[in-house]
DNA sequence: AGCGATTATGTATTTATTTACATATTCGCA
DNA sequence: TGCGAATATGTAAATAAATACATAATCGCT
C-alpha cells in the first residue's frame, strides 16, 4: 500500500485553494510540486472520478475552442472536512528507504573496486542536476521576498529540498575525496 | 513498477557473500540493511523461488532440531554474471520523492496555523528517534576501526544515513525557530 | 513440563504505481 | 494553412509492495 491513499488528500489540498482540472494537477506534479509528491495522470483521473462519486468534490465542464471540454473540480464540504481531518492526524510511519545507489555501494564493499568511483561520479552528476533545477525554481518563484511570505509552506519545502541536495552532494564529495587517498 | 525488480539484485548481492535463508534476508532488511533497502517476507520468499527456477541461485536444506528444515540459497554462475552486469549498469532514474510531511506543510501554507508547529514537533521527534537508532548501530558495528575497512561500503552508507538525519534535523530546527519569531 | 518469543516458510488479497495503449482538440508559429 | 507541440482525458495491463491470513517447530526460560 505504501501510502494509505495520500493522493486523495493531496488532491483535496490542491482543490481547497482553487478549482483545477486533472491536467492542471498533472502539471503541478510535473512542476513545482514534483519534488514532494508525484502521481501519473493514469492515477489522477480515476482518483478524481472516485472522489466525485463519494461526494468529496464536484465537477463542471468548461469549453475550450470549438468542441474541446475540460473538467474542473470543486471541493465540497465533505471534502473540506476530510482534508482537515487528515491534516490534524499524525504522520504515517516513514516509508522504508530504498536507495539503489547505497545498495550498490554496500554490495561493492571493496574500496579498490573501480566501479565505486564510477558510481560516485554518476550519483554526483544527477544530484548536481537536481540542485540546479531546484535553485532555478527558487529564483523564479521566490526572488521577491513578498512571495516567500505569501506561499510560506511552499518556500519552506523548496528551501528544504535545496538543502537536502547540497548536503547530499557535500557527503558524496567527502567520500569521493577519501577514495582518492 | 517503481524499481525494475531491484530486489532480485539485492538478493544476488547478499548471496554473493554467503549462503542465506529467506529468513536471514528478512532479518537483514529488518536490521542493518533496513535503512537502504527493505522488502516484506511475502515478497522475499516468492522471489527466491523464481530465482531458483531461472537458475540464478540454487537451494539446499538444513535441519534444525528434530524436524524443522530451513532452506539456504547459493548463488550460481549465472547469478554472479547478472549481478556483475547490474553493478556495472548506470543507476535507474531517481524515484519520485513522496514526502507526506512536506506535502502537509505545503498545503497548510499559513504561517500562523497552529498545526504547523505540531507537524514540526512530530517530524523532529521521529527523526531524532531514527538518528539515535543509527548512531547506536554505528557504535555497535564500527567502533573498531578495523571493521570500517573490512566493511567499507556498509560503513560509508551508515555514515551517510546518520548525516542525512543530522541535516534534516538541523533544517527542521531552523525552520521551527523561525516560526517562533 | 509448559509457555511465550523467535525462527522459519509460505499464500492470498488488496492497493499503489508504472508503463503502455488510445484518442481528439487547440495553440503557436512559420 | 499546415504542422508539431501542448492541452486534455481516459483505459488496460503489468509490476511492486503492503497487509492479512496461515502453519509449525524450536529456543530460552521458569
Amino acid at each position: 500500500m505504501a501510502q494509505k491513499n495520500v493522493l486523495k488528500y493531496v488532491v483535496l489540498g490542491l482543490l481547497s485553494h482553487q478549482d483545477l482540472t486533472g491536467y492542471d494537477i498533472k502539471k503541478l506534479f510535473e512542476g513545482e510540486l514534483g519534488d514532494f509528491w508525484y502521481s501519473n495522470h493514469s492515477q489522477i483521473y480515476p482518483e478524481l472520478k472516485k472522489m466525485v462519486e463519494s461526494g468529496l468534490i464536484s465537477a463542471y465542464d468548461d469549453t475550450v475552442g470549438q468542441k474541446m471540454t475540460k473538467t474542473y473540480y470543486t471541493i465540497q464540504p465533505q471534502g473540506k472536512a476530510e482534508l482537515a481531518d487528515w491534516l490534524k492526524e499524525p504522520l504515517n510511519a516513514l516509508p522504508p528507504t530504498r536507495d539503489e545507489f547505497s545498495m550498490k555501494l554496500y554490495l561493492l564493499n571493496d574500496v579498490n573496486d573501480p566501479l565505486i568511483k564510477k558510481l560516485f561520479a554518476e550519483e554526483i552528476a544527477r544530484h548536481e542536476e537536481k540542485l540546479q533545477y531546484l535553485q532555478s525554481r527558487w529564483k523564479l518563484l521566490f526572488t521577491a521576498k513578498a512571495e516567500q511570505k505569501k506561499h510560506y509552506g511552499h518556500a519552506m519545502i523548496l528551501r528544504q529540498a535545496i538543502r537536502r541536495e547540497e548536503w547530499r552532494l557535500q557527503w558524496l564529495r567527502e567520500e569521493q575525496a577519501k577514495l582518492e587517498e
